[in-house]
DNA sequence: CTACATCCTCCAGTCACTGGAGGATCAAGC
DNA sequence: GCTTGATCCTCCAGTGACTGGAGGATGTAG
């Protein structure tokens, strides 16, 4: 068998924290692991490809939940691709809101910024601002 | 006095929930407001103008922590206002790195997404992407 | 007098981890 | 065989910024 792999080399192998992989276990996004005789956690190679997998899926910004709809996507190989595509598809919506979000804060701060002409706190514009009713 | 301001007049002149208000003064970003015979909070004018100040600036995506110290430079009106741009420029940083980042995962999603060409999930260019090792 | 709204305190839950206490086990070197 | 240090285990508390709800008191309008 190839049960070679112990939580300290997944999580050297996939830069995540051996608590992190610990944490997946304990909210089912990796399975159960088998205990060797002693209690630790023994992994294969499958199980560091879908450790490898969430983390990807991770840094992407898709949520645990949207993951673990991936996952079990993918354990039906012979499902229309379409519902992998929806999610990402929203997901790709969620990101493109923020930034549109994101580049108005940038726009209002910049702006308030500008408007500072040093001086003391009490003529600060950027205060003033704040504190102006929205 | 001006005291007639309950927190639910707080909470709809603000958009803040009343629960949120409450978290607040536990947190001392507000002050302990006073109490009626009944235990009632109680606030006036300067409350309304400090948790409208609070609000804006959250929107503005600033952490607590920095409101904190945004409330306490202007209660110094005799300060230099270089600290409070200190603090904006700061914040206006992180938001840049974090819309950079984000236009990086847009575009990485986009090209997963124009890559699957419908099927059925085996040949999903998606998960197939998402299981590579990065 | 009776609804009903609003208020109170206290506590648990959200999300995705992170960090640490306290203790067991393992591998290597002497 | 013994020590040392790395790694592992379980369990629990904390993060940030709230949110929601239970269970009960108070206020107000008709």
């Amino acid at each position: 068998m190839s049960k070679t792999l112990m939580i300290g080399d997944l999580a050297s192998a996939t830069g995540t924290k051996v608590n992190t992989i610990r944490f997946y276990e304990e909210t089912g996004l990796m399975r159960r692991a088998d205990r060797t005789a002693s209690g630790r956690r023994t992994y294969d190679f499958e199980d560091l490809k879908r450790l490898r997998f969430i983390r990807r899926a991770r840094r992407l910004g898709f949520e645990t939940k949207e993951i673990r709809s991936l996952l079990a996507l993918s354990d039906r190989p012979e499902a229309p691709c379409e519902e992998v595509t929806d999610i990402a598809l929203g997901h790709l919506t969620d990101i493109e809101a923020k930034i549109a979000q994101l580049i108005r804060l940038r726009d209002e701060l910049n702006r308030m910024i500008r408007l500072c002409a040093g001086g003391s706190i009490s003529q600060c514009q950027i205060l003033e601002q704040l504190a102006e009713s929205s």
